[in-house]
DNA sequence: CTGAAAGCGCTTACAG
DNA sequence: CTGAAAGCGCTTACAG
């Protein structure tokens, strides 16, 4: 009598149960090729009566497929990643493919974790590490698709942010403003990268070039926007760019810890409409991020890689939208 | 000639390449036995130099390992959810796990997908899905290791909601407070469960039974706080429970619209102590929920019965603390 | 310290 | 419509 230490039960225990051969039960499975109607229906009472469960090691090492996509971020505290890792989740769950997400602010760990994903692990790559380019994630993944947000080749997906920070300096300036402060987040902060920002500010035709107009942060967190706030008041301007909404969110804080209501001394515009800029009081202006469609042509660029059938996306240029609040108003209001 | 479709490089290469076994490859990647030291070192060049990369479908076949853990959530809209999320991904990372993400929201997908998580994709099962009791969940899942958030019987994490709300409620009532109005989330936002707290509330010994002082809503939103606010305010109410931060953020919304200064007229308790509460104006008063610690233990637990060596937690029960901030204030300040 | 060979549990040409 | 058998690329007793 043998120990049996896992209650397995494979595909041959229904086979030899049925007296049939294997190829039948796999292909009663699969649906690849037709089977006597009542022979099916057997077969699928005897997986039911033994529990046979298909195994997933067997099954991809033969087609080569996990059903599985590898998803690599730095980390979830970002509400812009979430939100797109959100979206990704579902779209590919109409697909029945499902994410392995990783996490690492350690770009060698990126690396390490693309080659990882690679080796079989999964069908295909998203790539969300700022600091690993496309060039360098794709060679890595050794012919497995793999796509890096907002900076792949193929059908690219451009995020022209500089043409949104000039319609909203141009709409401040529309109201009268003057004297326009820019915030400039040095370490990316979601949506503003590195920062060609300050460039396109610095090279706006009305630009006040006045240095004392320009707040840089490492941060574009509301702590950041507190810790800069006292200075933002206390300056000249009577408008400012922040950037992103936390740091916003930050110079509220502080200008209603000091009585002040905006926008009297300061009209405020945010940088990414998070759900948080509707919520502040008064409702931020700010630009929009059309998350849905920025994550739905990102992964949409990876399924086409991967599935034969779908196909490549339209490349496209997203503009983010201005969207006025009540955050900003004419100078001298 | 034949035609190579795919350029897989297999141990049976590298092992051909130097008139080995694969036998020997096989252990100088795994370390499980000892390798003359020069032949290792010509194994590892001669992998390197062919560009093996060893197939994760043939390893798992084999180890019965993944390194994958499925996480199964409802969505990612909630800050709880991601927050413990990050915890998860970066604990497991220590362990070379890496997470499979499920999100749905149908409870019958969700046993589809620990059913198919348990086909031997994955190593471990966290639940997240409320509508998916824990019995079920590990039922389904096979054998598989399958723990369900707050309500694993091994070392069980108890989150004592109740306790922390009655100390909220005696603070308001060491305020001066009598009239404490309570808002009751129907759907369980996040933190308070089906509603469990409306009995404690009820039940309580100072419980003024004044039906006008509660109000009922379905999703603990900022949305909601905002529709309840009106009759919030202008109730006899002259303190309340919102049961999460998100429905303070609408009452306090309402309340600059209206220009009515909190905590002057209502003295506000929140309910999970999220980010957004130090970022409010003022400052909300909560409780807090430790994210790090359930998450730990939650996925502590997991490991355990994953990873021989780990050993279950201590079980635990979690009272939320009361972070006192600045929107209470004794009554008739 | 090393190797030959069985085996993991499926899928899929090939043959009928 | 069905089956016998090869093969996917590793790991791991077993033997030396």
């Amino acid at each position: 009598m043998k120990t049996i230490s896992q209650n397995h039960v494979t595909m041959t225990d229904v086979a030899r149960h049925l007296g049939i051969s294997k190829t039948t039960v796999s292909h009663a499975l699969s649906g690849k090729r037709p089977i006597n109607a009542k022979l099916r229906a057997e077969i699928l009472s005897t997986i039911e009566e033994l529990g046979f469960r298909p195994n997933f090691a067997a099954r991809i090492m033969n087609t080569r497929r996990t059903g599985l996509i590898g998803l690599l971020v730095e980390n979830l505290k970002n509400p812009h990643t979430t939100a797109l890792l959100e979206i990704f989740s579902k779209e590919l769950e109409r697909y029945s493919l499902q994410t392995v997400l990783a996490t690492t602010e350690n770009m060698d760990r990126g690396r390490e974790l693309i080659a990882k994903f690679s080796e079989g692990m999964v069908d295909g790559i998203l790539n969300f590490l700022p600091g690993l380019e496309p060039d360098e994630a794709k060679q890595l993944a050794r012919g497995v698709p793999c796509v890096t947000y907002l900076r792949h080749a193929e059908a690219p997906l451009v995020l022209d942010y500089s043409t949104g920070l000039l319609n909203a300096l141009s709409y401040l300036r529309e109201l009268g403003h003057r004297k326009i402060a820019f915030v400039s987040i040095g370490k990316r902060a979601g949506s503003c990268p590195v920062d060609p920002c300050l460039d396109v500010y610095l090279q706006w035709e009305f630009c006040p070039h006045d240095p004392s107009l320009i707040f840089t942060l490492h941060e574009g967190t509301v702590a950041g926007g507190l810790e800069i706030a006292e200075a933002v008041f206390s300056s000249s301007a009577t408008a400012v760019f922040t950037g992103n909404d936390a740091v916003a969110a930050g110079l509220y804080h502080w200008a209603h810890n000091h009585g002040i209501r905006i926008p009297d001394r300061l009209s405020i515009v945010g940088g990414d409409n998070t759900e948080m800029s509707q919520q502040m009081f008064p409702p931020l202006t700010t630009l929009d991020l059309p998350v849905e469609r920025l994550a739905l042509h990102t992964v949409h660029v990876l399924l086409a890689a991967i599935i034969p059938e779908e196909t490549l996306p339209e490349p496209v240029t997203i503009i983010p939208e201005l969207v006025i609040r009540n955050s900003t108003a004419p100078i001298g209001r």
